[in-house]
RNA sequence: GCCGCCUUAGCUCAGUUGGUUAGAGCGCCAGAUUGUGGCUCUGGAGGUCCUCCGUUCGAUCCGGAGAGGCGGUACCA
């Protein structure tokens, strides 16, 4: 060994990044094209953004001088501007739209699916690129919009196969929280988000943990200390009255919430929205069990202006160790009135809702709803004789004229490699052309699902060659006739 | 970002009180079976023992630094 180094790479996937395969991409593309119906039906158009966009556009994560990765993946372009890939598709979208507001119809309804990247930490189902799925309404300032969106929120659920019972959409207003606050006397910006960051916690560390986080601050089990608010209990307390407003139906909620909020005009505002939003929630059939209010509902976002929105999933999931998994979150959004103005100074209300959709998936698969099942392969032409390439080449054409996936076998390996070949890959079929079926003008086509089936009871490997399970040969002109035989049984 | 634990074959993991050839199960490849998937048997391939620096006659093992993974915490567009 020479001290050289290594001039091989290695192998081995960004962090954070992960290769898909088939299967799961399938079943994401499913989950997509049913959410897509739906966004369709309810008359929204579809926009498709690119990858990247100028740094400035995407909003407070845009790249500085001292670091211009924070959170984003920036890089500078020729004429040093930065740009950075999109983190989410709502700020290419208040981009777009200040763009080509002149020429848009209004109120501007579009959907996207598409990635998006973010640099930070990875863990465990958070990745550094991700699709998610937005429909967002620009131009509209009614609690209908939000209805309608929650409402599509649902109905994306249900068409996704993620059965009733399973979520639940919680929806509360900033409003409420920012009326109840400045009757508190807290003014301070900063302060107010300490506040909707403690609130957020409150499915994690409970009532008391909250407590804490809104006054002086939390000592956690490993020692770490963990700033508060700093709110004085007089006007803690009421924070807690409110986050707690939360249970029962929809009415019976907004009843609660406005015993604390009254008195604050911005409180009652917000109350007024979620009136309307429930009572078009009841005309959209949204059943009180899918979509409730729910005070403690933050979004931890900074640019949400009034109704929030998150979908939680409900069903008892297990991870692979058999432990109870924490979901969380499986999409949110919310209204943004003040997002296209960073472009235009003219203020223009929009909400929208977004899904992660692996998260989806994920969600899908751990309560049970997802067809895991490997997509079948293609009929596979065996290929035992190198000089006979091109009849094996026009057998599978020929197939695949008649509508079935098929393909010849291209390496190098004997027969029993190639059967097993077509096993793995979950080939309905094979189909044999060897000296015997050449000289006699036929063609041999063997029925693998039923050998599968037979293999089980089948203990003597001399039986199990010898009776050829499923394997029928007849004249060469009967091939597509033969494999539609056997591969339709097989769908 | 901070704190803790971890890193040995494709996967799951043994092991070496610091000593010459580092193992198992599963998986993979091949043969038994000239042209047939599964089972069984036999054989084979596959390892910078995470990386670098240090201590040592000698380090996969000890010390330090770093990277990666996991858990918690913070942040979360």
């Amino acid at each position: 060994m020479t001290s050289k180094a290594d001039p091989r790479p290695k192998a081995r996937t960004p962090r954070g990044f992960v290769d898909r395969r088939g299967d799961v991409l399938r079943a994401e593309r499913r989950i997509v094209e049913a959410v897509s119906q739906v966004y369709e039906r309810f008359g929204f158009e579809l926009l498709e953004t690119g990858a990247f966009e100028y740094a400035d556009a995407l909003g407070k994560f845009l790249p500085d001088a001292d670091r211009p990765n924070e959170g984003v993946f920036a890089l500078q372009d020729d004429d040093d501007e930065w740009m950075a890939l999109r983190y989410d598709l709502t700020a290419p979208l208040a981009r777009f739209v200040a763009q080509n507001w002149e020429t848009l119809p209004k109120p501007f309804r579009r959907y996207a699916v598409g990635k998006v990247w973010r640099d930070e930490k990875p863990g465990p189902g958070r990745y550094r690129e991700f699709v998610q799925c937005d429909a967002d309404t620009v131009g509209s300032e009614r609690p209908e919009a939000d209805a309608e969106i929650i409402a599509m929120a649902v109905e994306g659920y249900a068409a996704a196969g993620l059965p009733r019972g399973a979520y639940v959409l919680k929806i509360n207003n900033r409003k409420l929280l920012n009326g109840l606050l400045a009757s508190c006397g807290v003014a301070d910006e900063g302060q107010k988000l300490a506040v909707l960051r403690a609130v957020d916690k409150l499915d994690r560390l409970g009532r008391d943990g909250v407590r804490l986080l809104l006054g002086e601050g939390r000592l956690d089990e490993s020692g770490a200390f963990t700033r508060g608010a700093g709110l004085a209990p007089a006007a803690a307390e009421p924070v807690l009255a409110f986050i707690a407003a939360g249970a029962g139906g929809r009415s019976a909620t907004l009843d609660r919430i406005a015993e604390v909020v009254a008195g604050s005009a911005e409180g009652e505002a917000g109350l007024a929205e979620l009136d309307r939003i429930g009572a078009a929630l009841g005309a959209f059939g949204v059943g009180e069990e899918q979509a409730l209010f729910d005070p403690s509902v933050v979004r931890g976002l900074e640019y949400y202006t009034g109704a929030v929105f998150e979908a939680e999933l409900l069903a008892e999931t297990q991870d692979e160790a058999g432990g109870g998994a924490r979901f969380g979150a499986i999409g949110g959004g919310g209204r943004y009135d003040d997002l296209v103005a960073r472009f235009t100074g003219e203020r223009t209300p929009a909400t929208g809702f977004s899904f992660g959709v692996s998260r989806l998936a994920a969600a899908l698969a751990a309560s049970g709803q997802s067809e895991t099942s490997q997509a079948r392969g293609p009929v596979v032409v065996i290929a035992l004789d190198a000089a006979r390439m091109t009849d094996y080449q026009s057998l599978a054409a020929e197939l695949r004229g008649a509508g079935f996936a098929a393909e010849v076998y291209l390496g190098s390996a004997g027969m029993k490699a190639q059967m097993r070949y077509a096993d793995r890959r979950l080939s309905p079929a094979a189909v044999i052309l060897g000296e015997d079926e050449i000289a006699a003008g036929q063609v041999t086509v063997k029925d693998l699902d039923l050998g599968r089936q037979l293999a089980a009871g089948v203990s003597d490997n001399r039986a199990w060659r010898g009776d050829r399970p499923g394997q029928v040969t007849a004249p060469r002109a009967d091939l597509v006739s033969l494999v539609r035989q056997i591969v339709g049984r097989a769908r």
